[in-house]
DNA sequence: GTCTATAACGTGATAGAC
DNA sequence: GTCTATCACGTTATAGAC
């Protein structure tokens, strides 16, 4: 009974236990700082295997990269795209679905915007992040609603920047958040729960907002 | 006259152009994709130099970041702790000095988000940090605003991150940004004067919002 | 597929001449 | 103070045995 190994672990070949472990060291320390020695090591696997099944640490890392943009975008792709929700529907979904997501994954959006800042995708690859978008139900119904004079006037990636930031941001500034204000350890995630209510809440003001 | 450096330029003691690089160089790769080879091409001066004036590469660095974060931390200081202004004024204050700071130094946010992640400070400095802002004199008033009813009560910490989220944040994710919205190349940096006026309105709507 | 051993190179740092 | 030359080590990657 002393056996750590759960069943999943017992199914893993070693390519998953590598990408899993290359996963958790890329999203703490990033490309550089992170070693294949260190990946290898983490996973329990030979070195040499990283290679063989990766082909490099770069590629490996492409696909890391990819697979969390892929994690990070579907959230917004499933909140704004039902096409039976309203408007504030949609961000109570979306500000719950991301605090859900980044309460397992802290380290998820420095990460994002840290490789993105330093490794740009390429084109074909913004155009999938700009369709989930500008093409969504979504989009449709926020231009509409400004059309109709129910919300207030306001380009549609001011009011994105406002959700974002104010769902996302204090995730990747956590520690320094938690230094000026002084938070005791539990607070912030306390503080994050709050704001599943708060968030939807400010937004609906915001966007009655005359300017 | 096809002399290149100005007479600031020729004033520079190799020691600060060392410090130039570095600040450059760090900011835009971060510390571990940063060579200190880089650094001395870069700067034009002996690799040798950088250990001779910094003793290593990690004091080089610690050098920098601390530099830094007291830049990104004064701006909150100068805004908050004039106690001639009313809180709106201060707010206002804030959101100008940072889109002045950052679009002349737009990967700041990220560099010292990253650092904190990977080299949190030690409690002395974070004791610093804590006192910019939870002994400044807009903490005093805006409690006092709470306690008084003029503005509706919510923990200062909810009001910080939606500042900071609304007026910081979209630097840090400025390419996701300008990819999901199909972005001109200068409509970013116009979109974040447009903020100048917008955040501080938004910001009195939701100091106004009843929970 | 998996391993050991090693190649080929880049890194931070320093000894020692000037 | 400034330079060249070099050390000692860690890095990614691969050849070749099993």
């Amino acid at each position: 009974m002393n056996q750590a190994l759960n069943v999943d672990e017992l199914l893993l070949r070693p390519q998953d236990r590598i990408r899993r472990s290359a996963q958790h060291l890329f999203l703490k320390q990033g490309y550089t700082a992170t070693t294949t020695r260190q990946i290898a090591e983490h996973s329990g696997e030979n070195l040499a295997l990283l290679n063989y099944y990766f082909g490099s640490k770069e590629r490996l890392f492409a696909q890391i990269m990819m697979e969390n943009l892929a994690v990070f975008m579907d959230g917004m792709k499933t909140a704004f795209n039902d096409d039976k929700t309203a408007l504030e529907e949609k961000v109570t979904l979306f500000v719950n679905r991301y605090i859900d997501l980044l309460a397992l994954q802290p380290d998820l959006p420095l990460f994002i915007f840290s490789s993105l800042r330093t490794n740009p995708l390429k084109l074909s690859q913004k155009v999938g992040a700009r369709d989930v978008f500008l093409k969504s139900h979504f989009t449709t119904q926020y231009n509409a609603a400004v059309k109709d004079g129910s919300i207030s006037e306001l380009p549609i990636m001011h009011f994105v920047m406002n959700l974002v930031g104010m769902t996302v941001f204090p995730f990747v500034a956590r520690p320094m958040l938690e230094a000026v204000g002084n938070l005791a350890p539990n607070t912030f995630d306390k503080m994050m729960q709050e704001r599943r209510a708060l968030i939807p809440v400010w937004i609906e003001a915001l966007m009655n907002v005359q300017l």
